[in-house]
DNA sequence: CTGAAAGCGCTTACAG
DNA sequence: CTGAAAGCGCTTACAG
């Protein structure tokens, strides 16, 4: 990768490097025009390029900002990558990107990378257990942070690092509100892993806007957080509720964690010849875009995810101020649709 | 970002920087054993991250992958995107990720970035027009390539580098032949853009296969290359062709050539009271996961974009041999399913 | 096997 | 305003 050198351009231009490196770079320390220009020109016929690396181990920062997500094929996770690159970009920063695969040794092995990488920050979207990192995650982020690394964790916070925190407890709770509203009175759900936060907190705020009404779910089965872990599950709960196409007088409805979870819940009840709403009613969470058309509507959960990623980016940039002060909650919107309609 | 350094490591253990520096990456001079037990304690106990930078500078390369996409949240490109990245972890590169949004000014800047990076490699996912890149970039491209970088496309080759091309046209063409043996006869296309290659080769891989059995389409609308696109599209179609709920005897067969048009083309008929397949029918392309249980179920192609995204990485890490030779090409498979069953 | 030293390509006090 | 020089943190021939 033997480029043209700054050195090359202060040589055709006949000034010294470090004046080449002043015109070319926005320092305080302005050049007469007439240099200026004879360096630019240099710099154009040569076809300069800065070499990023040289640039940041001279100064103090890289421009390089990791962002670490579970999954970059799921749309949650994609649209907060795409709210986070568009902040990067408006901060002139470049993202380093890692997908996990919800693999801890992966992401461990990602930060520390984007740790040799000297990126100016992280930002660590999806949660994971009771908020507590492994140890040795713990250990590298303390020296990150020592050495002037900045944190963000999209999710519940951590011991430091700022945080956005999407209000999933609260806006579950909202759903149920909203749903109990509409005259449910039959609840079951179907929630995610127990070691992932955000499954748990939704699945609580839900269970628990109901008990402060007297009602409870009927039943609760859990799967996976995808597709797939939504469709076993809702196979149980069919049996456990012995679901029958027509059957129902007034349909249980179900609290899916996720709107991928429900979506393949209604494709193993499809499957079962039930009908939404008819058979059962189910709501999910997150609105996903490509879902928003499905039949029947989704009733679910609306989270401004770009919002989401973009906050994040910009708190861990935002230099000035003690990092772990940031925190920043992020409401959702509860959106009624056709399937938890009741006629 | 003043860190632990390998010369701290090398003072505490009592030797060279050069013998701390070979302890600590495989170099092929190994030290003796004891030494390099030193070394390695001292390193642990001082918590010492190597400095990417500092290394990418000394050697000759960056460990760092520049990936291009039009929009990180399609989920397209996201598949794409996975793929690609487990590739770049299975070869211990880091990946540097631009989403443009479709600006070809961003896209300029951001293999500008990924150049000033001195990513190793870099690719470009998404078509544009006619095969051409503007002349900056390609001037760009050329001293890239001329310092030893790589360059991998995915879409139709350019001038020079790699190329992973989904055959679009001739999958298009094999989806058309499939609705002609299954009895249809009367056939529309909602197209993209005329600047995006893949649209117009899907386009025309369709109408060339009707062509073949001598049949030519109704009418051709075109759209943006979203949901909304395929939602107006729709929409002209609709007036276009007079469809009618309950109207027809034989449906028209639309082709949309991405299945998020396919879906928002869904939602247009359905708001004027179409049903699908009994009043018109459709079919996509891409097979997008989050669509898959869609009702009715979508007849669509398959792209393997997880591998596509991984082979491009591939082809451009795979050090040895003239990129510009290595070109791939993937077929897509036909699935019939609902959207166009005929009764 | 080990070390002293040059070099990777920039930036930035420090002088002039 | 401009330049000589040190320094950022590593790697790697070149000697020993």
């Amino acid at each position: 990768m033997a480029a043209v050198t700054l050195q090359d351009v202060a040589q055709r231009a006949g000034v010294s490097q470090a004046t080449a490196s002043r015109v070319l770079n926005g320092s305080s320390r302005v050049p007469g025009e007439d240099v200026a220009d004879r360096v630019r020109t240099a710099a154009r016929e040569l076809g300069y390029v800065p070499n990023a690396q040289a640039q940041a181990l001279a100064r103090a920062s890289t421009g390089l900002l990791g962002l670490v997500v579970h999954d970059i094929a799921d749309p949650y996770f994609s649209s907060i990558v795409r709210g986070a690159q568009a902040a990067a970009r408006a901060a002139a920063k470049q993202v380093l990107l890692a997908s996990t695969d919800r693999d801890f040794d992966i992401e461990r092995e990602s930060v520390s990378t984007f740790i040799a990488h000297r990126a100016d920050a992280i930002v660590l979207a999806g949660s994971r257990q009771s908020g507590h990192l492994d140890r040795e995650l713990e250990a590298e982020f303390e020296r990150y942070r020592a050495n002037g690394g900045r944190l963000v964790v999209i999710g519940q916070p951590l011991a430091y690092g700022g945080a956005v925190e999407p209000e999933n407890q609260a806006a579950a709770a909202e759903l149920a509100e909203a749903l109990m509203d509409a005259g449910h009175r039959q609840f079951a759900v179907i929630g995610g892993p127990g070691s992932i936060r955000t499954a748990v907190d939704r699945r609580n705020g839900f269970v628990e806007a109901l008990c402060r009404r007297g009602l409870s779910t009927v039943v609760e089965v859990s799967g996976d957080f995808t597709r797939d872990g939504g469709y076993s599950a809702a196979r149980r709960l069919a049996a456990a509720l012995q679901l029958e196409p027509g059957a129902a007088a007034a349909p249980v409805c179900v609290f899916a964690v996720t709107d991928v979870m429900a979506i393949g819940a209604i494709a193993a009840w499809r499957e079962l010849g039930l009908q939404v709403p008819r058979d059962v009613c189910i709501a999910g969470f997150d609105d996903i875009p490509t879902l928003r058309d499905h039949t029947p509507s989704l009733t679910t959960v609306a989270l401004p995810l770009e919002r989401i990623g973009a906050r994040a980016v910009e708190l861990a940039l935002h230099g000035a101020g003690d990092i772990d002060d940031l925190r920043e909650r992020v409401p959702g919107r509860v959106l009624l649709r056709d399937s938890t309609r009741l006629d």
